[in-house]
DNA sequence: GTTAGTTTGCAACTCAGTTGCATAAACTTT
DNA sequence: AAAGTTTATGCAACTGAGTTGCAAACTAAC
């Protein structure tokens, strides 16, 4: 648990049991999970306060969220050094067969040149198609 | 109606009276709007009639579907030589002050290198920040 | 231990999206 | 033009994600 809370107290985040069992099932995720998938891993706890687990996580940037257009919220991990600004986001993909949600933490965004006095704060980039598990 | 019907009809569209108005409605449009949005400019029929209208026309890709992030899907006219590949499209904007969501037409969506054995078979792409009008 | 603040659990609600079914309108066939 | 078939429309009702209010449980501070 000793990491666990560090994690939690090193982004102003008290470390209760429930935040500490939430954390641990992020940090095992190879993929992003939404909160119903986490109601489901997880059946000490009620919707409402995993919810709001996820929300306090997100606003201490523990973790990002991703809206890949299934209709449900995914949350990620994000690295030790993430601000959540523009130059730390990267690409999500979406398969189309395993409908899993995956970070490209190495693909960066690319960066847009927008009109004429339009200026922005966040970009969101969901690439669908085919994983590299479900093409072989 | 001439123009609307032709266009309904080049898309194997039946031309019916409320297909027509709606077509109208969204030609008016400089931004893209909601089923809700629409209902609102629309007293002569019911929700679900104008649902099934806009996932009529977003099946013979009349109108492509934006997923802005704000928890309703937002519809916006096709050019005419679209068939919504990935080649066709472009980024969209969303405003954060005035909740308006554009496409930016003439901005395409980058391409990106997916990892091994990834494939694309779409991309969606929303930048968020002040658009032109609300920056003035 | 009492008090103040925070976290958790339950109930309940909103809003977008969706389905089923019955009626109405539009086309087909004779 | 009448009968039958298909398609579109309108109403009711439901699902699922997200959210809020409130009270009980817990934690931290004095």
């Amino acid at each position: 648990m000793k990491d666990t809370d560090d994690k939690l107290t090193s982004r102003n985040i008290k470390p209760t049991a429930i935040r500490e069992l939430v954390l641990d099932i992020l940090t095992e995720q190879k993929m992003a999970i939404s909160l119903s998938d986490l109601e489901q891993k997880f059946h000490k706890s009620d919707r409402v306060t995993l919810y709001r687990t996820l929300k306090t996580f997100e606003k201490n940037k523990l973790i990002h969220s991703i809206d890949d257009g299934t209709g449900a919220v995914k949350y990620a991990l994000c690295k030790e050094s993430c601000q959540c600004h523009p130059e730390d986001l990267h690409v999500h993909f979406f398969c189309l067969k395993c409908q899993h949600t995956f970070c490209l933490s190495d693909i960066p965004i690319p960066s847009i040149n927008l009109p004429v006095n339009f200026s922005m704060e966040n970009i969101n980039m969901v690439v669908k198609g085919v994983c590299s598990n479900c093409n072989s």
